[in-house]
DNA sequence: ACCCTCCTGTCA
DNA sequence: TGACAGGAGGGT
């Protein structure tokens, strides 16, 4: 569930249930998980829980008597998944790659394929993410029509890299460039200023109305404390090759972009 | 600027 | 059995 709309959920959802609780105890079940050292976490303080790009960051308190604050920031790539489970439960623990035990219960990282990755900061600045928030001030069209340059690479697959804007992914980076009537095979240089805001207020709204749905899910694994979205109902183009257009009925059109699926109308999204 | 790969599961 | 899956780092 990871772009940027199902990580700000996960966010939000996660902050009131473990903001303020200490941590007693961090155990990595999954080697995979531990690149490098793994620093102490046990006596601190869960102080914030935010998204940051694709990530959830957690800000950990100092250990008594020092200054050591601490920042881990988790990425869900594509399974990851964030689970509370209070102190009352008492179903079997689901599998999971890390668990936290904490004050009055315990976050499990689940994570079927084993992409997700911990990343350990000692510094605020360093957690930050390369690209602009798409959703701050700082997304202006000057900034956009600065960030497209000349690039010669197409523009869905420049859409999906995280170096520029960060937390678009597959579904959104369809669904954008479909409402802001674009051609995913254009040059990202070759956009005009108005087209530039297009792709902006387009950027905006799609991911808005996916935050206010609580993102998309598909299929139905949630567990009980799972995050369960809704936004799938107001897909336009994501996996609807032959469906008909809802602008304009032609039907949407299945292409691959750097191995990656990419939906268009190839009426209202055309690219002379 | 591309292709491959990491890993596991599901579906046709 | 092979294709595909919401991601991205590494190599060429």
């Amino acid at each position: 569930m990871p772009e940027l709309p199902e990580v700000e959920t996960v966010a939000r959802q996660l902050a009131p249930r473990v903001t303020g609780r200490q941590v007693r105890a961090l155990r990595i079940v999954d080697p995979l998980l531990r690149r490098g050292s793994v620093p102490v976490v046990a006596g601190r303080k869960v102080e914030d829980v935010k998204r940051s790009g694709k990530r959830v960051l957690f800000e950990l308190s100092p250990r008594r008597g020092r200054r050591d604050r601490l920042w881990l920031a988790v990425h869900l790539r594509m399974t990851g998944r964030l689970l509370w489970r209070g102190g009352e439960e008492r179903r079997p623990r689901p599998r999971h790659r890390a668990r936290f035990t904490m004050d009055g219960g315990e976050l499990l990282f689940a994570d079927t394929r084993r992409f997700g990755t911990f990343d350990w900061y000692r510094r605020r600045e360093d957690a930050a993410p390369g690209g602009v928030e798409p959703l701050s001030d700082d997304f202006t069209v000057a900034r956009l029509v600065d960030l497209l340059g000349a690039s010669p690479q197409e523009l869905k697959p420049w859409l999906l890299r995280q170096d520029r804007i960060v937390g678009l992914g597959n579904i959104y980076a369809s669904e954008i460039l479909h409402r802001a009537r674009l051609s995913p095979f254009r040059p990202a240089g070759s956009l005009t200023r108005k087209e530039a805001r297009r792709l902006r207020d387009a950027t905006r709204r799609i991911l808005e109305r996916a935050i206010a749905n609580c993102g998309t899910t598909f299929s139905d694994f949630q567990d009980a404390r799972g995050v369960e979205g809704s936004y799938q109902q107001f897909l336009a183009v994501y996996d609807g090759a032959g469906e008909p257009c809802r602008r304009c009925r032609t039907p949407i059109v299945r292409n691959v972009q750097q191995q990656r699926s990419t939906f268009h109308c190839p009426a209202c999204q055309q690219w002379p």
